[in-house]
DNA sequence: GTCTATAGTCGGATAGAC
DNA sequence: GTCTATCCGACTATAGAC
């Protein structure tokens, strides 16, 4: 019988590769879990099918698979968002910008940052480890800090400072900035209080889509004092 | 020499009951810290103070030492949001309440919530274990759910709906309520990087008041649309 | 009621065969 | 690169002395 294994002609190591990456998958769903003390090696192989010398030999022990998973968490968060903070980045690039762009700008990130929070599938993992760390700090919460945490807040506070003609780093404004995106992250962060409240069992689009309308009601009477400046 | 144990009048098992108080005061730490998974019966007996058989004797072991940990978290949050929520109660029972009224009312409620969650001691405590038990809802998220987050959450969703005329299960006042709160809620949620972010190491009474301020302020503006109603 | 000692289980990491 | 077998430490719970 022709055996199946006859190697692939693009690389050799594509074995250990594949193995990696299906630790880091089992990671996100075993560490967000039951984090990262609660999950114990053995899960994680089981979960990744592959043995459990595989963690110590390709991520030098548990720890370091966490602080790659970790990683992911981050660099994803960031995939998600950047077109929307790249594109205010674009435009507050430009110059003086009326009160109605400012606005647009904040809905956007807003409405952006709600989809991938309550929306998408992936950050149900992410945002448990994502909250484990805020409780819990290890050093990984630097990453997980400096990275997208930090992209996201900056842009806020940054558009809320412009909308209320103060600097960005204004104590208050961040507090402002903070109270917004807050509006959204109950819903993760609460998840469990919000779902039985609103008697479902998980949110679907038309759930994502009254938050966004609630948030966008919301910012807009938050913003719209300038007086007598409708649209 | 007279022994010191000659028995209290009062009762003979007073020796139990603060054996009983010392591992639950260690269990709000123990369990808020490294979750129920990651606590081990030695640090919660340690940190008591008492020996570790007294876990399973008192407690039933490790897991009914937690459920009744819980319980106490829960009577404490209906504790201190008891005299708000009864406020709340008593003037809704009343009539008709003028916009000035209700306001004044979820204004107290949220402020209360936010001193409560943001500034005391204890509820640091709690937080952890109820953040968990969100992200990870085990049986004892019932009696979180039921008594202190229902107490809170419902007040503020009457609130919102008699503010804005429509009934308080409404699916659009529920996520109105669940925002309100969230806007404090994130700085305990999200704890760590609102500390890095306003770069402080605890809120102290100037922050608590900071956030205070700007929540009432963003309340009053989100509900002062009744046209040409001043106070 | 409280303690010491121990049983029984399961954790992470490694050695060495394949 | 992957697997099996195994070590050693830590855990919860219990038994029985005090």
């Amino acid at each position: 019988m022709s055996k199946t294994n006859d190697r692939p002609k693009a690389r050799t190591d594509t074995r250990g590769e594949e193995t990696r990456r299906r630790l880091i998958e089992a990671g996100l769903d075993v560490f967000g879990l039951y984090s990262f003390e609660g999950a114990t090696t053995r899960m994680l192989a089981d979960r990744a099918g592959v043995n459990l010398a595989a963690i110590p030999y390709y991520f030098d022990g548990k720890e370091g698979l966490y602080r790659v998973v970790v990683e992911h968490v981050a660099a994803g968060i960031g995939e998600r968002m950047l077109p929307a903070v790249e594109r205010i980045d674009a435009v507050l690039a430009n110059d003086e910008l009326s009160h109605g762009q400012l606005l647009d700008l904040l809905h956007g990130l807003l409405e952006r940052f709600a989809a991938m929070l309550i929306g998408s599938k992936e950050p149900e993992k992410w945002a448990r480890i994502i909250i484990r760390e805020q409780m819990q700090p290890t050093e990984a919460f630097d990453i997980l800090y400096r990275s997208p945490m930090r992209l996201i807040l900056d842009r806020c506070a940054v558009l809320v400072g412009r909308l209320l003609g103060r600097p960005a780093d204004d104590p208050d404004i961040l507090i402002r900035a903070f109270t917004l995106l807050g509006q959204i992250l109950v819903f993760r962060m609460a998840r469990e209080a919000a779902l039985r409240t609103l008697g479902c069992h998980q949110f679907d689009d038309s759930h994502v889509a009254a938050i966004q309308a609630v948030v966008r009601e919301q910012t807009e009477r938050l913003f719209a004092s300038d007086p007598g400046g409708g649209s």
